[in-house]
RNA sequence: GGUCUUGUGGCCGAGUGGCUAGGCAGAGCUCUGCAAAAGCUCCUACAGCGGUUCGAAUCCGCUCGAGACCUCCA
């Protein structure tokens, strides 16, 4: 087996992965705004990583997987009015901040928990470390890269620019942009007269008298900018120096590129040695967001209540549906993938419940080598699938192509003895560990209780012994008037019935 | 305008220069009282035009199309 390699969008390339005390992984992910509720678009870097931790555990590692949750509400649009955007809606909504933010965290808590997530070690709030930021800032304006203007403090992006590209460590490192073509380039915001730069990013905010959220700080009442949290947080839960940092990858620029600046200046090095960076999910072509209005919401996605949507979608299909691609490509949405995604999943999942109570006869050796062999083979390649950047699309491909050996099985067309015992331990535990363990996927219909399963029963057995009159009349009825409730029953090859609810 | 990514069969999507990805849909067959499920088989594509190479979806160039970031964003 290859060692775990990660694509680091810091070096644009492919890494083996090394963490930095043996057996142990700090990995920091940049949570959500708790301004609004999520949607389908936040499901994805969730997801990704849920599995990248789950593997990393996987592979032995104790990780610390901290994801922070923005409740601390940065400026709206900085060219513009500068406003917080969370107690800007509390007014609407007529709720205190705090209130908001309680109710959204639930909400993102909540889908979270429908994706069958792993809770993160420490979920840490901007609102609880507003002193570590404090001192943050303090500890850059001290060190001459920041400068106070009216109650709000600045970044000196240039300044920074200058002295840290002599330790290789330029503005721009991480997304690759050069410092002078952004100055150039960059477009012409208003209200910008505080800053000495345009290209200069806010530490700490002034609070405008309406604020509602505000601290105190050595610069009067405001609140912290945008990216000082990541860094305050990571730096205080993980170190100066941690192992991952992932996020999406519209982050990249500029928050990410940011986090690295407060940090090198305050702790002389990049905060993190691999950068991961999830694709985003689009729709119609075009990534879904605030600012495109496209955004289908968590509650509206497992309720079919969108316009977009033809139904509802239960979110392990969205996790499967996520999974099938690889984490740096976009990823279309649409009914029809969603569709396909679902039917996948069901397949993927009765294929994996079938293996669980197969009955083999396992013997030392294969009778049917050849089939071993390819069992074997599937099983194996998985793992470096994964290794090779997580490469969950392919390890679904190989599970896909064991499900027809597990029907197989059952069905009685490749014999009870075809696969070795030693394979099939294998093969057992694999499909255990990937499609539960790894992949987080669980079986999308609930199964009946007790008393309804008696039920189900009992009509199973009342229209077997009707088939076995030839009575059609009762067999189809009781098969139809069961499939109308949505009961679907399955007759199996060796007389066997069983049953899904649809 | 700057930086970058991308264009795969009906749809969604893997793809490290040479060997059938996979899923969904569709077709045929087997099983079956019928249907469903399941199994087997088939549908073999890489935007266009050049180039490099024994060989390119994969590398290079150009053309066309799409998108992301540069502003809050996962």
């Amino acid at each position: 087996m290859e060692a775990l390699q990660i694509y680091n969008s810091l070096t644009r390339k492919k890494e083996v992965f090394k963490s930095i005390t043996p057996g142990y992984v700090g990995m920091y992910v940049c949570g959500p705004t708790v301004s609004g509720e999520s949607h389908l678009g936040h499901a994805r870097p969730y997801i990704t990583f849920d599995v990248v931790n789950r593997y990393l555990q996987h592979l032995g590692y104790k990780v610390r997987y901290v994801r922070n949750i923005t409740d601390a509400g940065h400026f709206e649009e900085e060219g513009r009015e500068a406003e917080d955007k969370i107690s800007n809606k509390a007014f609407l909504e007529k709720l205190e901040p705090m209130e908001l933010v309680k109710k959204y965290t639930d909400l993102f808590h909540w889908g979270m928990k429908e994706f069958n997530t792993l809770s993160p070690s420490i979920e840490p709030t901007a609102t609880g470390h507003i002193v570590e930021q404090i001192e943050m800032i303090k500890k850059i304006m001290a060190d001459g890269y920041a400068y106070e203007v009216d109650g709000s403090v600045y970044f000196d992006v240039e300044k920074y620019n200058r002295d840290f590209s002599k330790k290789d460590l330029p503005y721009g490192i991480l997304s690759g942009r050069v410092l002078e073509d952004m100055q150039e380039s960059s477009r012409e915001l208003e209200n910008q007269e505080e800053k000495r730069n345009k290209v200069d990013f806010a530490l700490w905010k002034k609070a405008p008298a309406k604020h509602i959220m505000r601290w105190m700080s050595p610069w009067g009442e405001g609140f912290p900018g945008w990216h000082i949290e990541c860094s305050a947080m990571s730096t205080k839960y993980l170190g100066k120096e941690f192992d991952i940092h992932g996020g999406g990858m519209d982050l990249q620029f500029p928050h990410h590129e940011c986090e690295i600046a407060q940090s090198a200046v305050c702790n002389d090095k990049i905060p993190a040695r691999y950068w991961m960076h999830n694709n985003m999910i689009t729709i119609n072509g075009r990534k879904m967001g605030k600012s495109y209005n496209n955004i289908i919401k968590f509650t509206e996605l497992f309720s079919g209540n969108h316009p977009m949507l033809d139904q509802a979608y239960h979110p392990m299909v969205i996790r499967f549906f996520i999974l099938q691609t690889h984490y740096r490509s976009t990823l279309d949405f649409s009914n029809d993938a969603l569709k396909a995604a679902e039917k996948g999943l069901r397949r993927l999942m009765e294929g994996f419940e079938t293996l669980g109570i197969l009955n083999v006869e396992s013997p030392e050796n294969a009778a049917d080598a050849t089939l071993d062999k390819k069992v074997r083979s599937l099983i194996t390649e998985m793992d470096d699938f994964m290794n090779d950047d997580f490469g969950t699309a392919k390890v679904l491909a190989n599970l896909f192509e064991l499900v027809p050996v597990i029907n197989g099985i059952k069905d009685g067309h490749i014999k009870k003895d075809a696969i070795s015992q030693s394979t099939m331990e294998l093969f057992k535990k694999q499909m255990q560990l990937y499609v539960e363990d790894i992949f987080g996927l669980k079986k999308v219909s609930e199964h009946a209780g007790e008393q309804l399963n008696g039920v189900i029963q009992v009509l199973i057995e009342l229209r077997k012994e009707a088939k076995t009159k030839k009575d059609f009349v009762t067999s189809d009825r009781i098969r139809n008037e069961l499939a109308a409730l949505g009961i679907l029953l399955k007759d199996e090859k060796g007389g066997n019935v069983s049953y899904q609810f649809e």
